[in-house]
DNA sequence: TCGACTGTTCAATTTTTAATGAACTGACAG
DNA sequence: CTGTCAGTTCATTAAAAATTGAACAGTCGA
């Protein structure tokens, strides 16, 4: 292959893979996970990693990862390619699986150990002596129990407007 | 005030200020922003500048600019106090406020952007030469335009179901 | 069994981000 | 005015996060 050398993007290829870049931060992921995944939207072949090593010049080490990351939320798939011995990667283009994903890997869990820290919350505040501190505590743990459900909520509500 | 010594937080509070240190961080802020929001969210009495940083043990720099943000958040409110010379403040509990002022200072800024960034991809797609190249870039640069119509679609959504 | 090659892991390093604290502004009381 | 105090700003420092690259593991054909 003649484009075997660091950083041949052209200028589409290029735009595309920061915007993703950019893009993921928002979600607060690192930026090579965004450029990965950017340039396999953008292709049309899959790519194998050392193709991706290659043209977005990134460390192969970060390139597994940022692999491994993908494959987790179900961003990318793996294909067949013309070099048998390798793993071929395509973008998975549904916002509803990205999204989804996303919460299932990244939202939930927190959301998780908060319903933990809420119960031991509740637990202490019980042993709060003075009454009219209790009553407060009380109904701050109440309203952050609020909070929780209504997210719970809203979740599965966004994947349902996404699935259209 | 007998309290006036570093890191005087009862259980309750600690607790809360670290729930919440640790919630923000899924939105990207830093820790400190958590940690003021959350002792104000637990606190009956409204707290000054000076409040914060003696009992979370955080420099002066860091609760001016934490408070500044939350403040164009709209997540805390100024409110009168003891001493007429500082300004106080009080947590704002409603989560529709807190979501909505997350989404118009933190992420529409990005999809405006996006907007833009968008546009110029348009652009750059209507040079490409090859036919078939094209028809491939302009495809996928459809499916980003789509994306971004649908997130537009769920922020208002998601605000209007934390109305309740 | 060996060598060639794909891919993973993780300690060390670099880069990015947040926190600090000293200098500063502005308001106000005496 | 002048001194004090609340609050802001921002260059420096510290902490956290991402990236690197070298060692390693697994596979396969000769």
């Amino acid at each position: 292959m003649s484009d075997a050398k660091p950083n041949t993007l052209v200028e589409i290829e290029r735009q595309v893979v920061s915007l993703f870049a950019d893009g993921v931060r928002v979600a607060g992921l690192p930026r090579s996970v965004g450029e990965i995944y950017g340039l396999l939207f953008v292709s049309a072949e899959p790519l194998a990693m050392d193709d991706l090593v290659v043209r977005l010049n990134i460390s192969k080490g970060s390139v597994s990862q940022g692999l491994k990351f993908l494959r987790t939320l179900g961003a990318i798939k793996e294909v067949e390619g013309p070099d048998v011995r390798r793993t071929y990667y395509e973008a998975d283009i549904e916002l509803k699986k990205l999204v989804g994903g996303f919460i299932r890997e990244q939202m939930r869990p927190h959301m998780e150990s908060g319903k933990d820290r809420l119960k031991a919350l509740e637990a202490e505040v019980a042993k709060e002596v003075d009454g009219a501190k209790q009553a407060f505590y009380d109904e701050r743990v109440k309203k952050l129990e609020r909070w929780l459900k209504q997210a719970k909520l809203v979740l599965p509500l966004i994947q349902r407007v996404l699935g259209e």
